[in-house]
DNA sequence: GGTCCACACTTGTCATGACAAGAACGATGA
DNA sequence: TCATCGTTCTTGTCATGACAAGTGTGGACC
């Protein structure tokens, strides 16, 4: 059962951690349950409390569980906060909710870079990029449309992927594609012709909209891309407390 | 020495996280060098490895210092960012931004809360609220309508404020009002026709939300928000590497 | 019936000890 | 000179044991 969080060769409190985590997004340990305790955990796993608590605090980190001195651990949240895969990845996202991913990649080209593309990958106008299309599902329904462009030497991987297949930023990163920072924009706009269809949604609905530009660790753009998402069924929130840095999630809004 | 960071009543992985990040801070451990490894702050400490590890783990959850294993820790970062109060104070964001901020109170209220509002501040349907209706504006221009409701024992100070003055959230820090944590959550929606009017958009085009709940420490929340944007005026921004934890920022669009 | 308190249970903190995995560095050989 | 290898250091992981501190509950008492 576990083995598709991970295989055995994981250390045992990222075992335990994501089996809670699997058992918290199941729906198995719904909000307000509270978390099976230290030694019971102990006792399941076979595990002395080293583990076991840094499973806890782990998910409590992630802000999933709530608890304190003397007061036992509850479900606080069902969603996972892992900002910067999740953001990337749509799939394992919604994977983690217990939804149904999809994908339907309408188009896969190579061709010169426009100027918005060109600005925000800073290469020179006219520079080969590839650009790709794909409209992403969560139990079927349309619930975002990805615009995303890489520059040319990243791209041309691409041709060589089923991009309807696996994880694609699982494939770049084993293929040693680099791309440690991203920069978010955040805001709204009214959904076009193309997005009316492909979104199902009407002409001029507001639409929540997401750009991208990720970037290697020496700084150089790799990826840029325009993601726009049906407000009713995705938003972002932010958590933040004094201490603790804020977490950057996604979430999904059953309707 | 390390009165000023605290009591002497703070548990050891805390003195020594404090003392650290004091260190550090200080500039008598620079951005590169390396973090007295955990034997060599077990000793100083007299200390085992657990708490020193706990204190390691701290900083490194918060980013200011690298390693890993095998890898000595090094410092990384001097500072934490604390993109909190950016995000509360529009006044200090636009001031900051070299822009005229602006502000017109257009109303405030005790009235009962509604059920959203009952819910996302935790309290019973009916229970006494003051709600806050705000224009806020740069350069003179319409950017953000702000409506705001406080539990009551909070808002209850506000008929003794003037609102068109100075920071709101500073006045309220004042009187010990504790708002430590918060919970952001954006998306997208069509402009009513009070939205429209207040922000001189169409009606029905598309505004950039961020809905806020704000609490103490003790969780209790103390504030609700829904703010809505003009998305050509202003988007939100994250930027996040790899290991460092996202800075959520407001943008300001000159148009 | 309501109040107060002791007790059981939970989590937080810390010491000690052990082994594994990875990295840095110097010595060695080509 | 440069590549390679092994030693050594550092950190990661985990077991065991102990006490402190806070919470919740049930029973005794008023």
């Amino acid at each position: 059962m576990t083995c598709i969080l991970g295989g055995m060769e994981m250390p045992l409190h990222e075992r335990i951690a994501a089996d809670l985590r699997r058992r918290i997004a199941s729906g198995e340990l719904a909000v307000g349950d509270p978390v099976p305790s230290e030694s019971q955990l102990g006792a399941q796993w076979n595990a002395s409390r080293a583990p076991v608590r840094q499973a806890l605090t782990s998910l409590r980190a992630e802000g999933m569980i709530g608890g304190g001195r003397g007061k036992p651990a509850v479900v606080r949240r069902h969603t996972l906060s892992q900002p910067f895969e999740t953001f990337l990845s749509f799939s394992s996202w919604a994977a983690g909710l217990g939804h149904v991913p999809g994908q339907r990649t309408l188009e896969i080209a190579r061709r010169p870079a426009d100027a918005d593309i060109a600005d925000a990958l800073q290469l020179d106008e006219g520079t080969p990029v590839v650009q790709l299309l794909r409209q992403r599902l969560i139990d079927g329904r349309p619930t975002m449309l990805e615009r995303t462009t890489f520059v040319e030497p990243v791209g041309r991987l691409l041709f060589d992927f089923d991009c309807d297949s696996g994880s694609l930023y699982a494939y770049l990163g084993e293929q040693g594609v680099d791309m440690t920072v991203a920069r978010h924009q955040i805001d709204a706009v009214a959904a076009d012709a193309q997005d009316s269809e492909l979104l199902e949604v009407e002409l001029g609905a507001p639409l929540l909209r997401e750009r991208r530009c990720a970037s290697g660790m020496d700084g150089r753009p790799v990826e840029y891309s325009d993601d726009r998402y049906r407000p009713d069924m995705v938003s972002f929130s932010i958590e933040n407390s004094q201490q603790a840095h804020p977490a950057l999630l996604r979430d999904w809004r059953a309707s």
